[in-house]
DNA sequence: CTTATACAACCAACCTTTCGGTTGGCAACT
DNA sequence: AGTTGCCAACCGAAAGGTTGGTTGTATAAG
């Protein structure tokens, strides 16, 4: 086995990822992402230095590779959010992984590769507004972020969330459920966005001054 | 001072609390716990038997807590949702109890007070569909699922999401950004609950008959 | 009313294991 | 020959859980 510097941090990594993801930072054990990875021990101080600096490496490279899977927002909009969903659904590492470093990082914390991370927000948001024919302003950037925690949310507390699908009067077999969320989804976010910017903040009858007890019908039909 | 077991199992639960939504099982301390109680930490075990059963008996008081606390989904849903959205937002502790809750349980694990929670899911579901007129079917569960996800987002992944309103052009307090989410939130669930009887999974051109690219403008209007 | 007895609440100190991190030496490529 | 990737063994600290014993309180006999 010829040595390998870059195939050990590599291999490292990915066993660190998969590790964080299911134990989180306190929870993973350095032993273990070593003998997942094949490799001893102190490479990981030797490459990272320590256990915290190893997640953010993780983290870092777990939003590259997502953000290079994902592209922007572009077509219609509600099928962005059930793309965005399914992915989720598929590959929940990630959002565990984001979950982990939430908690874990108080909440006033710095995030690990913050500037990066802004400067692809700033790509969505400004893809989104030009969806919807509107400036980057807080309520487009509030939409971005429902638009990604309706994609996001049933893969974030997917216990409490299927303690909610079973309450259904229906049977339900696990495929009926993903696609009947799914669609859920999707039609909120297409009438959501239907004739968004006709409702911007200051329009007439706008969100925020029907109080509450209102009729629900806004923008008169 | 006098002996009062009562009073001593509700120290250490309130301290238990604070300290696992802080840390979670795994990094919680149980002599942190006992600290914060003013307590001896042999008391844990002698009332709730290990680390563990504290978390579940934690789970089980902070939800009954909850409920109590916000009610069914009465009046407008919309406002409904923006209530929840602000309880979250003001009281960040349950969601972060729930995530690390979500986060130490396998995806397949049984929750503590799992009857108790459904029960609870079903008068939720019940109701919503008492207000919008229809059945507690799929659609109505995943529209419950939806509308929880919308207020507790923004709470549950703050720094992320903060990072997402950072990129908005305007410059933004951080009470401003508030009542832009809440307001977003609001207007989103009014539009797709206006007329949420027509729109079922088998009424014409139905959520999932679109297909990517479609215009984003269902059911006529 | 006093005293003896049983039991529950409580605590300080201790034990065992585990874990993050370090060290000294070996092997391989340049 | 020297530098660098690599590893087995080791270390100190800390954590979950236990134990033996003490103090308060209720009950019932004297």
């Amino acid at each position: 086995m010829p040595r390998d510097a870059a195939a050990t941090r590599a291999k490292l990594l990915s066993a660190a990822r998969d590790e964080f993801a299911e134990h989180g930072v306190g929870g993973a054990r350095v032993e273990r992402i070593a003998k997942r990875a094949g490799v001893n021990k102190e490479r990981i101080y030797g490459h990272f230095g320590n256990k915290e600096a190893l997640f953010e490496a993780v983290m870092v490279d777990a939003l590259a590779e997502h953000t290079n899977g994902i592209g922007l927002p572009s077509g219609d909009i509600a099928e962005y959010a059930g793309r965005l969903y399914e992915f989720h659904r598929k590959n929940p590492q990630l959002l565990r992984l984001l979950m982990w470093e939430s908690l874990h990082y108080g909440e006033d914390a710095e995030l690990p590769g913050r500037e990066n991370r802004r400067a692809l927000y700033t790509e969505k948001v400004g893809a989104l507004a030009g969806l919807l024919g509107t400036r980057a302003d807080r309520r487009t950037t509030s939409l971005m972020m429902v638009l990604i925690g309706l994609a996001a949310w049933p893969s974030t507390l997917p216990q409490l969330n299927r303690l909610i699908s079973d309450v259904s009067e229906e049977p339900t077999s696990g495929e009926d459920l993903d696609t009947a969320v799914r669609d859920t989804i999707v039609e909120v976010v297409r009438k959501a966005t239907a004739d968004w910017s006709d409702g911007g903040p200051d329009g007439g009858g706008g969100p925020g001054g029907d109080g509450p007890g209102g009729d629900g019908r806004p923008e008169g039909s």
